[in-house]
DNA sequence: CCATTGGTACTGTACGGTCTAGTTTTGAAG
DNA sequence: CTTCAAAACTAGACCGTACAGTACCAATGG
């Protein structure tokens, strides 16, 4: 009965059990107070774990803050890449720019990421670095890959543009901005269904086209 | 040297001179600090008056903070109005759809209203009412009065579209995202000068009219 | 057996809001 | 103008509470 090295969920050291119990506890309680209107021994009372163990564990409140929204950030940011393959002919781009859209709209319009984005950004004058992370994590990540792709779609002949960048930022945002700025204010109620997101992602598709798309899609 | 009733700014009431004092130093205090991270001591002694008197006008922290956000909320919401006249010909929709971008953008793209954006986003689990009531009197407003002026151009023909509201959102966005989500997890340093933003704003226009000008344009 | 954890009491501090007692302003009447 | 009472304001002590972080010791699990 003595497991050497499980690398399973509930197999791991004690420690690193507590110390992902604490953590799953204070991404609950912060995302949903915020940095000031949290409180360490909620954190502690949630995940069952002594307050003594996380300081052990993050050194302090705020250790444990940024620990959270580091990790929550670039693990978000890593589940945007999309392995779609680029289309070959004109009439694949459409499509291929939807399914692209689509995917990133199911990805970002999430409870969780929409409120790490508010309390980052209600935290963006006590916590700049963080909130620098998560731009550069989220839409500018997002909008270089996406630059590049296009940059390849052009050189084929497949997009009519000069600036990748710029174009990128257009799509990017004539898609995503809409919804995303209604469930930033509205909160996570306002976030739309998968159907409502994908039929919003084919209207920006459609305007992006119509200035940046060529004669055979 | 008895002034009767001189309406200036020096000239109020003790009483009205006193509240304005206590609104612009929570105003300040609030939008640096957040809801939580403020203390009305230190608004007390920024205005110069005592706390008994803060809490004589405005009953309580919360009844402070709803007051400054729901006055800056709809005083920046009225600053937007266009009074420019409709273009009659096609080949002006360009230049009066710059001209509104641009304005909009300058309007908006303002330290003290990005700073309000922010601490309102990171309210939001708090005081859901006051978020709403940005979210209405800011971009929803914007894309309102747009559809209805975009309704009218394409009623003249100046405009192809089928569904003004959605292109008035797509123009808004095309237009503000970029900037206005770049300076909200940067910070205000982050805020373009007003040539750059006047040079965004004309590609907006661009793609725009790409996707819903017509040929005179 | 020994490091880690639990439980819990404790410290120090910060802050919202109130109380009190004395001072200033106002506005109207004399 | 002067007088005067009501209203508003000041300064600061004060109360209760909440909370970050620590100390201490018993329990426990590897």
């Amino acid at each position: 009965m003595s497991r050497v090295k499980p690398p399973e969920e509930e197999g791991l050291s004690r420690s690193a059990r507590k110390r992902r119990a604490i953590l799953g506890a204070a991404e609950e309680v912060f995302l949903k107070g915020g940095y000031l209107g949290t409180n360490m021994d909620e954190i502690a009372a949630i995940s069952g774990v002594s307050k003594q163990t996380i300081y052990k564990h993050f050194g302090s409140k705020e250790g444990l803050f940024v620990e959270i929204v580091t990790s929550m950030t670039s693990g978000a940011g890593d589940a945007v890449h999309s392995e779609a393959p680029e289309p070959e002919r004109a009439e694949e781009v459409a499509a291929y720019l939807r399914n692209y859209a689509c995917r990133q709209l199911t990805v970002v319009l999430t409870p969780r990421l929409m409120q790490l984005r508010r309390m980052v950004i209600g935290e963006v004058a006590r916590f700049p670095e963080l909130a620098r992370v998560l731009y550069e994590c989220g839409p500018q990540r997002a909008i270089s890959a996406l630059a590049e792709s296009f940059a390849r779609l052009a050189d084929r002949g497949l997009l009519s543009l000069e600036d990748p960048l710029r174009a990128a930022s257009h799509f990017n945002w004539l898609v995503m901005s809409e919804p995303v700025n209604r469930a930033m204010l509205l909160g996570d109620e306002a976030i739309p269904s998968v159907e409502e997101l994908c039929a919003h992602a084919d209207e920006g598709v459609r305007v992006f086209l119509a200035a940046y798309g060529v004669e055979g899609g």
